[in-house]
DNA sequence: GCCAACGTTGGC
DNA sequence: GCCAACGTTGGC
């Protein structure tokens, strides 16, 4: 089993959305390294929902894939804003679908996670936090995943 | 709104 | 293949 943690802004598609719904796609990934573990995924792997740009930044909660990857319909949707003209010709975007699994009672901040860090060093390589990183797909490793877990309230 | 850092584009 | 210019991400 493997572990994830994927970014969205919580404006477009939040951890309550997903709730809501039980499970969506996750699509609309344009960055190479980013679609690259999308890849990697598979079922029941289980993922952190961090939410970024917004006012409380930090893991919302957790969700588990329930479809490994398969072409990204929003490529070659001219109607979408994730709509790539190459992609007409060779579709190379993927997505995944996700299941809501837990939202936390208490976000886990950004700011926390960083504190965590300094004092844990099971948190060394986490990649959320490397300086200038912006990756919005990451593996987070087992042992990142239970020091990240411990932290919740 | 600012800005650091990274990714992409395109001229050469 | 280099690199400047531009665009995007994302924390603050």
């Amino acid at each position: 089993m493997a572990y994830w943690l994927l970014k969205s802004e919580p404006d477009e598609f939040s951890i309550y959305d997903l709730e809501k719904k039980g499970h969506a796609p996750w699509d609309g990934i344009r960055n190479h390294q980013a679609k690259n573990f999308l890849k990697e995924m598979k079922v029941d792997d289980l993922a952190f929902f961090y939410h970024s740009s917004c006012k409380n930044i930090g893991i919302a909660g957790i969700m588990q894939v329930t479809k490994t990857a398969y072409p990204d319909p929003l490529a070659v949707d001219k109607s979408s804003d994730y709509f790539d003209e190459k992609s007409l010709i060779e579709n190379k975007w993927v997505a995944v679908n996700m299941a809501h699994h837990t939202t936390f009672k208490t976000l886990l901040p950004l700011a926390k996670i960083k504190k965590l860090a300094d004092s844990d060093s099971r948190l060394n390589d986490l990649i959320l936090i490397k300086k200038g990183s912006r990756l919005s797909v990451m593996p987070i490793s087992t042992e990142q995943w239970q020091a990240l877990n411990d932290g919740v309230c």
